[in-house]
DNA sequence: CGGAATGTTGAGACTAGTCAACCATAGTGG
DNA sequence: CCACTATGGTTGACTAGTCTCAACATTCCG
């Protein structure tokens, strides 16, 4: 299950390094943010690619009667801002003090061209946000709101750079949530409720979850998804029953 | 709004013809299928991209329990198969009888280095499946079932090849429908005959729509998107309204 | 013509949404 | 140091929209 986006070749450099090859005066083009702090609109002209350095952003879309989703969160060596139009269709903000590598297009399309490598990182990062906005939809568009948190918070756990991935501290308020998984804050704090009245995790803090018992979480994470793994040695219809009951 | 996937910069060589000068023998790896036919599996190795030639195609997924979801139908010049990992995530089905240009993966990496165009061409068809897929995911997360088949029918009319675009013969199914928008046939069942009972469209075979007010469809497929569109200057709206008529 | 596959309609159940009240926490200023 | 307020989060009661299950209708095709 391929949650990270910010996959790991073996041998294969860093994508940082990629570009501050490239980019002679790379560390110039790092820029801070503050939570909350937008870094490019829905319709602004599409100028850069951006690679985050440090902290979360999230991409998001609204609509004319209020309603929100959130299309994405990027952590750490994330690309973002591949967009193929002229003007973004997404918003893209700081969700906690952050920073971004802001790349200008032109130049990296040019040195695309003379180096396979960045253009390979780059053609990557564009596939594979694909591919996680493939278990995005599904998601959405197949599973219950028990299901998507758990998902979530496997996501989380497997992506977390803290010491230890059953500790996770949010960085992202309960909307947010919400509107990744396409679903109400009420039913999140709901099915958080849930979770730790199960004994699936403890919420020492608002924004600190502590995962008690990640099986269980990723069987139901995994409940509406990954066919293929059916076809895998053992247990799978016993986990199924399990996942359910 | 960019419903159109195989988008049409002025100026630029057809996608198709782009192959064809970078492969010699590119008629010989156009592969035709029959309707059900799988092109690739869930799990397959990652052998090749593909450009869809003639007919339609849909990527599916689906779960243990047999839940399903179409993340897309492509259409001529779309191009597929672009997934990061070593096996595909998504089935590739041809809905109709259909074909298939089948580019081993290899060799077009190899011309991607050499032929800026051509990488430019598979950089756009990546980039420009992920946008997409934002109105997808906005759609099936945040919408009603209403919002979702207006929406649905307002895409299909505007990628449309047939002479009037007004009259749609679907190539899919009812149960394609449902699994795309993230809902059950018969949900779209019931949604269509509401259509037909506002005067909205016609159905005189189950596969035919003919669509009397696209305006009213349009707006309902609006209605939870493009909040810039409100503020944004004057042709915009404009364009909206012709895309869909 | 008969049968299978596909699509429609109806009744009732259930999940998640809505609206509203309440609680927790962190600042802020007297 | 303690109200006071603002923000974020939780809980409850009720509602609505979609799903489920079942019957029926239509279309397709041998």
């Amino acid at each position: 299950m391929a949650y990270a986006f910010n996959h790991n070749i073996e041998g294969a450099p860093q994508i940082g390094e990629l570009f501050a090859e490239s980019f002679p005066h790379f560390d110039g083009l790092i820029v801070p943010f503050e939570a909350g702090q937008e870094v490019v609109g829905e319709g602004d002209p599409t100028e850069s690619y951006y690679l985050v350095m440090r902290g979360m952003f999230r991409a998001v879309k609204f609509t004319r009667d209020g309603r929100r989703q959130v299309f994405a969160f990027y952590m750490p060596r994330d690309i973002c801002g591949l967009e193929p139009d002229a003007a973004h269709k997404l918003t893209i903000e700081a969700v906690d003090s952050a920073a971004m590598a802001v790349l200008p297009r032109h130049a990296c399309r040019m040195r695309m061209n003379d180096d396979p490598r960045l253009n390979a990182a780059l053609f990557e990062g564009a596939t594979r946000a694909l591919t996680l906005s493939i278990d995005h939809m599904m998601m959405i568009g197949r599973s219950s709101a028990e299901e998507r948190l758990a998902w979530f918070l496997s996501m989380l756990s497997s992506r977390s750079a803290g010491p230890d991935p059953l500790v996770l501290d949010l960085a992202m308020q309960r909307q947010d949530i919400a509107d990744y998984l396409g679903l109400t804050i009420e039913t999140v704090s709901r099915t958080f409720t849930l979770f730790r009245d199960r004994g699936f995790l403890k919420l020492p803090r608002k924004r600190r979850v502590e995962i008690v018992r990640p099986d269980s979480l990723a069987r139901l994470a995994a409940a509406d998804r990954d066919a293929a793994v059916a076809s895998r040695p053992a247990a799978d219809a016993a986990e199924l029953a399990v996942a359910v009951a």
